[in-house]
DNA sequence: GACAAGAGAGAACGATCCGTCTCATCCTCG
DNA sequence: CGAGGATGAGACGGATCGTTCTCTCTTGTC
């Protein structure tokens, strides 16, 4: 069995993840994980060391993934503005979807405040490079502050998810998308 | 010790809410509340028969106390609009000092996302009042749409806070206050 | 066909956690 | 002064948690 190895640790990260992500971190034990999986106790543990090396892993490929459906749906769009739109629809999507429950990343930052856990700082990476491809992308389309309007677009953006998860609506949805519009309105020059 | 008895109960109830706002709630024992508050563990159960009711009466109580800084600091604005500008720079003030943890009903929303759960429907309760206060203000300031900008700015106010604590920054709170700025120039009438 | 490696099943450990209970003490009120 | 009730200190139980370990069986490789 030398291939299942891999595959084994896939799938143990996907069950987890819907664990983690639906249920949140603290609240899931590693025998709910180990039982849900169908696993060994000591297959998961040969695969990863800790919860915590689970729980970093676990954000990280779902960051991964997040990052992977962005450049699919931003390669076909034609303007940095319609890349950061692709951004805001997938978004929208996200929350439309059954079973929301915001976003994983800022869940991960409050379930564990100390900036010290490795999961803490991959969360804080990930957020800090979202907002670097926003920036880039406007300063692209001709913003002449970037930086700022990308911490104001990120505002909107995780405004949204977290209001969407809490009051379980997607209403927020909507006016997240006439949010970033407004804005990118006033800091972008008129296209053609 | 008949006066004690109250004394005691909000004299718990302030120290498992510092705890629980720092580390978060599921990160906090009861053994370390009652260590910390240096009280017998028969007396906190005498006040308090769960650990969700001790969660729930902290968020509960800790709401109070936020309206009760709102309506202290609005009570001096002479405007709908300046009523929900010193909304915002209470947030951003809020913000700016040590040990902030973002928005503590945020927060139980994200440690406990079941909506049976007595804490989590307080939660809720709560971002519907300050909505419900917010379209009042926007409706008689001339908002022609209360509604829809309240949601809109609440999404600015909890998006800011949620990324100030992830970030550990407190530029979002400059952010937060010029886009509810430009927000409320397109909503409202002209002042005069 | 033999062997090493990985898988499954599950026992077991120490720690922690929430909650109940006992008991001696101290304060307050009658 | 005496009684009642709340308090502090802490033992205790059952549950769960994260983690380590053993033991057997399967499976792919040589």
């Amino acid at each position: 069995m030398r291939r299942p190895a891999e595959e084994t640790r896939r799938h143990i990260l996907d069950v987890a993840g819907d664990l983690f992500y639906s249920r949140g971190v603290r609240a899931v034990g590693m025998d709910l994980v180990i039982g849900t999986a169908g696993v060994a106790n000591a297959t998961l543990y040969r695969q990863f060391a800790n919860k915590d090396e689970l729980v970093t892993a676990y954000l990280v490929s779902r960051n991964e993934h997040w990052w992977q459906r962005l450049r699919e749906t931003a390669a076909a769009a034609p303007s940095p503005r319609a890349r950061i739109k692709a951004l805001f629809d997938l978004t929208r999507q996200d929350m439309a979807s059954p079973g929301y429950r915001g976003c994983a990343t800022l869940n991960i930052t409050s379930e564990f405040p100390d900036a010290d856990h490795p999961a803490h700082a991959a969360a804080v990476a990930h957020k800090n490079e979202v907002q670097t491809w926003l920036s880039e992308q406007l300063r692209e389309a001709g913003d002449a502050n970037p930086d700022d309007t990308a911490g104001k677009l990120l505002i909107i953006l995780d405004g949204a998810q977290v209001l969407a998860a809490a009051m379980a609506t997607d209403t927020p949805g909507d006016h997240m998308i006439q949010l970033a519009e407004q804005l990118l309105d006033t800091r972008l020059p008129a296209p053609l």
